[in-house]
DNA sequence: ACCGATGTACAACGTTCGTTGTAGAAATTA
DNA sequence: TAATTTCTACAACGAACGTTGTACATCGGT
């Protein structure tokens, strides 16, 4: 594939996923997507068949782009753990930290979300595979080990991942998206990780 | 007002929120709408003025019954707590089978959050109003109590309540909206609330 | 039985949008 | 430089949809 061919192709799945991010699928017009990525709506057609492959390309394509990212900050801050207070967390601010960094690609999930009746079966399975269940697989083998090592206290690693990722990312739910002050996040880490670690026993 | 129009009303109302729950609103056509609820598309402009009054009428009607049944639930159950693990546990399988049960409002909020941008501020604000930060409020407040009784140690209380409802409607995330068999409900509960109580510290 | 309000059927309008065909420009490769 | 692939500009289509006006039917209250 030449170096032009390639260029286009990030340049329409980034600004795909602005749109798409934005406004929907229904509700995103090709010829908005085509400026946004500086590209002719031909060129769209082109690549992607239709309106239907681009957002299951674009899904694609932005799940494995922050899957990745979450999988290096899973490695980094999990992959020797001393102090388990400390180090969950510094991961959890880490972790909490990627999400509105990665604004564009959660509202693109809150559209899947929404879309789902009106998306492939295929698609969907393609898109959890390669994007959360991955993750939260990773995420589980880690708790895994640390319960092994007797750090944590565990019965079934992959709700515990997920128990975790929910508490360190609780932030207000009435304003999804909305990125937190350092002090406000960190506020709700550390809340997060204690109910983790040590739950609201009386 | 006479009792043709009242009924006409709800009958707009929801037809609407199962056209739109499942179409999202770009998608969802007047004339879908009104096939469902049974009424001449004029009447629906009548009565609403255009399609986006009749979706924040839609999602202010459904927000309110919903947080009537959750505030039910919570006062049916935290009114007397004596043990606190099987009373918080009933109260987890009571709200976790009601969310189900509002299926269509909940994918009615899954719209919302998506559409967040398009949708003006005084609709989402006066949504969070009579829907969920009325009903968080209330659970706060009971979770409060609790604690001044020495049955739970909550700082936060509303962070407090945020958590436990995170907590005991963890379902798999690759599959919202739908219902668990029995069995996979109590078990998702019961770790919720152990994970609310006593955490996974080691 | 009558009257006013409310609902219905229907046609029409302007707009937006997905998609395709085509002819020519631009860049990549040989 | 020549050949081939890739991209663009542009026009055109058919379909779907929100919205309004209007004339007629229907129902609730007196």
């Amino acid at each position: 594939m030449a170096r032009r061919t390639t260029d286009k192709r990030t340049a329409m799945l980034e600004g795909a996923l602005v749109i798409l991010a934005r406004d929907g699928y229904t509700r995103a017009s090709i010829d908005a997507i085509a400026a946004e990525a500086d590209v002719s709506t031909r060129t769209i057609y082109n690549h992607f068949g239709d309106k239907a492959g681009l957002f299951e390309a674009v899904i694609e394509h932005s799940a494995d782009r922050v899957a990745e990212a979450q999988l290096a900050v899973i490695d980094r801050h999990l992959w020797k753990v001393t102090d388990i207070e400390t180090d969950l967390r510094d991961f959890g601010r880490a972790w909490a930290t990627a999400i509105p960094e990665y604004a564009d690609h959660f509202a693109l999930v809150r559209q899947i979300n929404a879309e789902r009746g009106h998306i492939p079966d295929a698609a969907i399975e393609r898109w959890q595979q390669t994007g959360p269940r991955r993750v939260r697989s990773a995420l589980a083998a880690r708790m895994k080990e640390l319960s092994d090592r007797g750090l944590l206290k565990i019965d079934d690693p992959d709700l515990a991942a997920l128990h975790f990722a929910l508490l360190v990312s609780a932030n207000d739910p009435s304003q999804p998206g909305v990125a937190l002050a350092d002090h406000d996040l960190d506020t709700m880490v550390d809340a997060g990780v204690h109910a983790f670690l040590h739950g609201y026993g009386g």
